[in-house]
DNA sequence: GACACTCTTTGCGCTGGGACAAACAAATGG
DNA sequence: CCATTTGTTTGTCCCAGCGCAAAGAGTGTC
């Protein structure tokens, strides 16, 4: 599945011209590219796939490359439009999937470990605190590309779901029956989490609560049919 | 405008108990702390505010807190919800700008610095390669912020302008009369970049090449009044 | 208890843009 | 050169959800 032929000598030139290496000295360039190794894609072809083992980053040197994600009804969402010269694939590496990437023109990258002894030296000396620092900016990358897959693909009603569901578990608390938002949030408030208006936050409410599904007053919203709101919030519009 | 009362003896307490910092050992805690001073801050008040010179981040100890973004025409958007465990004020480190942040409840945060010596020693070392490094994550995040703003509160047509320019900005070239998408682009693509559908995008494309904004074909799009679409693009809903 | 706020609900009309359908046009391939 | 595939345009219909407007319902304060 994977096109790409690797080469095998790498040579310095690769990446003096690329901005993020062009103020190192040579010998730095060398202990990168002793651990790296580059790849050509040809236009249309895959890059990586989802959930791919990464125990590196890759540099695009040249070309266009997309991240797409893949709705669980089928439609596509193109996540991001990645020029040469960026960092991809380094979502693993902050504790997240990576999804799939396809290369829109053809393009060449090479797969970059990070400058490792000190790096290492690093993370193993503040062990928790590194690496749980990483995994917050991980998160937060993650939460806002299934944000922006949400607000691409589904309706109002399915936001508001997700939007209630996030926040429960974003406590670390499971959803269940009876859980209530912790803290006080009005039909305003949700209404600019999932970009819609207080009038259609309140209709919605509305319609949930006559179903039972929720049961919600001034500032406060409680969850009865958890199970109704996680299957209305995945839903394939 | 800040409303946080500093508190002086920090105790090792706060932390042993919070995630990312329940695996350090005593030693390593008194070092974070040392650098640390804490803050509290009542429902409603401002955390920071936009564009604020952080040179530190925040780490939510207890509490809600909520990152909003305003746009150019007043509306707003919760961009972010943060619960207690997660840094927070991290987009300034990672080299962009922070948007403001408000408690939602109750909250108190400790301002941390990294663990600096190695931090420094690391970044030092390899100087163009780490800052480089976080800039890519830094300016991932803030264009899905950005996109997330968008969708939020844009309609169909400006979404498509601003992914059009965004295309052009990426590539590092300048907006010009003239300029084209340097790589082949199809109607289905820019409706996944934009969560419209390919025959809307036709629609709107045609629209703007009748008024001579654009001139697109198959596969290809050609921006001729870069300041029309520009203007276009901004527009306050 | 009365007044002022703030938050929520509901009705109604209107429209952006999605769904469906059907040509049309440019590439590709035998 | 004709056939097929891939991409684009356009028409028609229709509805989710926004805007506007106005009336409840809680909360706080004097």
């Amino acid at each position: 599945m994977r096109n790409a032929r690797p080469q095998s000598r790498l040579d310095e030139s690769l990446l003096t011209n690329v901005p993020p290496f062009s103020k190192l000295e040579t010998r730095q360039i060398r202990e990168i590219l002793d651990l790296a190794s580059s790849r050509r894609y040809s236009e249309g072809t895959t890059v990586f796939q989802e959930g791919e083992d990464a125990d590196r980053f890759f540099m695009l040197l040249d070309g266009y490359i997309r991240v797409v994600r893949i709705t669980p009804g089928g439609e596509q969402v193109i996540a991001l439009h990645i020029p040469s010269g960026q960092l991809f694939g380094i979502a693993k590496a902050l504790g997240h999937t990576t999804y799939p990437a396809t290369a829109v023109t053809a393009a060449e990258s090479i797969a970059l470990s990070w400058p490792t002894r000190l790096w290492e030296q690093f993370v193993t000396e503040y062990d928790g605190f590194a690496s749980e620092t990483y995994k917050t900016v991980g998160i937060r990358v993650a939460e806002m590309n299934n944000r922006i897959m949400e607000m691409a693909t589904q309706q109002v009603e399915q936001r508001i779901a997700k939007s209630l569901l996030r926040l429960i578990n974003q406590t670390g608390r499971k959803v269940a029956t009876g859980i209530e938002i912790d803290f006080p949030i009005t039909r305003q408030d949700l209404s600019e989490m999932t970009g819609s208006t207080l009038h259609t936050v309140s209709r919605t409410l509305s319609a949930w609560e006559k179903q039972g599904m929720v049961s919600s007053g001034r500032k406060r919203i409680t969850v009865c049919e958890p199970h109704e709101l996680v299957l209305l919030a995945e839903a394939t519009g």
